[in-house]
DNA sequence: TCTGGGGTCCTAGGACCC
DNA sequence: TCTGGGGTCCTAGGACCC
């Protein structure tokens, strides 16, 4: 957030962010689970098809067909079951390395039109388009969808606008309307408020079902109800989050393209257990392999962390037993060490475990998450230079052969001996495609 | 019976300081 | 008996996102 020389903070934060006129692209990838699958399978091409969350829990993509079988979002499988059934569904648990590198694969394509670009999530990036003339927008929209199918065969929507907010907006009507045809722009004033009026509440970035329960208890119904309410209402009401949704809704920029995803601040590995965990040492061996996978990725992102907090809890919809663990330990210096973080778990796992429980979930959270660079040194411990450097290769090397060989080829005693708690042994997958991309073995075979 | 995982930001209130 | 004013930092909880 850039600051303009206004001292007060909340004029600060949300004063204009550059005096040229900014436009985003929003590039979103249709239902892209679903997407990814269907590039493999070209026979899911026209069939209802979801995909479950870890765990086989619940529904988290649809195909436009199984949208329109009024299958929504997150519902649990087991309640969908019948729908399944009766309408043939295809069904898959999800397959991360094959979404993430398919991901990756959009992401490097959709970098030759921008030099500007934020990776928003795994299936969704902005685009800065400053200096675009507006007339030509919505062809270049066309021409990104057109190339991304081309060269990844993911079908993605384009919406743009001068506002983040607008262009998800703008996003929206590209993937709903057959007019769009997969690019749609909002860029005066009038087509903006034909635009707001048509979308509901609930639809606007930002706004989330309390606020939009909230919002539609006071008769606010339709993002242009939304954007012709009074700043010092909606202030009062929605804080600072919800004012800035309204000035972008209003054309007014309050959210900038972030080119470089900032430092992460924190780092979680949890896991919902296949089956309720009772046994002392099967649910140390799983937190002791949650915190080895996060000290994992704590190096891969070159940070080390100060604190390591344990949680474990028994399953959340059963309110009546309901117990909810949580404890942290401290490691005597950051660290990113697999080691040093796991005895840290370990530590803090003797103050949440509680015998007598059935546990559904476990997992680890990296505190005070700094760059490995900017440890702070310690008035009366001198870290042994040589122990230093030797502790880091042996992380290297650890790393290089679980990346070479696969995952937990070399790991860390706590996390079993038998391998029954690395991490995902007790995670249902029971419809896995295969990871066509990024395993030697999986790899697609093609009949001649 | 079966209900994901991983993040962010903001705010209010308490502890603590001088 | 009477007991200030202003600030920072931390944490928990609530909202949001995909």
């Amino acid at each position: 957030m850039q600051h303009l020389g206004c001292s007060h903070r909340f004029c600060a934060t949300l004063c204009i962010l550059s005096s040229m006129k900014q436009i985003f692209a929003l590039v979103d990838c249709n239902n892209f689970f679903v997407s990814c699958e269907r590039v493999f399978n070209p026979h899911l091409e026209g069939c209802p098809v979801v995909v479950l969350s870890n765990n086989d829990g619940c529904i988290i993509a649809r195909s436009n067909e199984a949208k329109a079988l009024s299958i929504p979002m997150g519902m649990p499988l087991f309640e969908a079951n019948k729908i399944i059934r009766h309408h043939n569904i295809h069904v898959y648990s999800s397959n991360y390395p094959l979404y993430g590198d398919m991901s990756a694969r959009v992401m490097n394509a959709l970098g030759t039109f921008s030099p500007h670009m934020e990776i928003y999530s795994i299936d969704e990036a902005f685009l800065g388009l400053a200096g675009f003339e507006h007339r030509g927008l919505r062809d270049y929209g066309l021409n990104i969808k057109n190339t991304i199918k081309q060269w990844t065969g993911i079908p993605v929507s384009i919406g743009i606008a001068e506002t983040k907010t607008l262009a998800k907006i703008a996003g929206h009507i590209a993937k709903r309307s057959d007019k769009a045809n997969g690019s749609f722009t909002i860029t005066d004033e009038s087509t903006k408020c034909n635009v707001l009026d048509k979308i509901k509440i609930r639809d606007i970035w930002g706004i989330g079902s309390r606020w939009a329960q909230m919002l539609n208890d006071q008769g606010v119904k339709t993002a242009l109800d939304f954007h012709n309410l009074h700043e010092r209402w909606v202030r009062k009401r929605m804080g600072i989050t919800g004012t800035r949704t309204l000035l972008e809704l209003r054309g007014q920029p309050c959210l900038n393209l972030e080119s470089h995803p900032p430092d992460k601040k924190t780092i979680r590995v949890s896991r919902s257990f296949a089956k309720p965990v009772t046994n002392r040492q099967v649910l140390r061996e799983s937190v002791a392999a949650f915190a080895a996978r996060a000290a994992e990725k704590m190096r891969r992102n070159g940070l080390v962390c100060s604190t390591v907090n344990v949680f474990v809890m028994t399953n959340q919809f059963n309110p009546k037993n309901y117990y909810r663990g949580s404890a942290s330990h401290s490691p005597p210096v950051p660290s990113n060490h697999t080691a040093e973080i796991t005895q840290a778990a370990m530590i803090a796992f003797e103050n949440v475990w509680t015998p007598g429980l059935q546990f559904k979930s476990a997992g680890v959270m990296m505190l005070g998450l700094v760059p490995v660079e900017r440890i702070q040194g310690q008035l009366f411990f001198q870290p042994n230079k040589l122990v230093n450097e030797r502790k880091k290769r042996l992380m290297v090397a650890f790393d290089k052969i679980n990346s070479n060989i696969g995952n937990n080829t070399i790991r860390i005693a706590s996390t079993g001996v038998d391998n029954r708690a690395k991490c995902g042994v007790y995670t249902l997958q029971n419809y896995r495609s295969p990871r066509y991309t990024t395993c030697w073995s999986e790899l697609p075979i093609v009949q001649a």
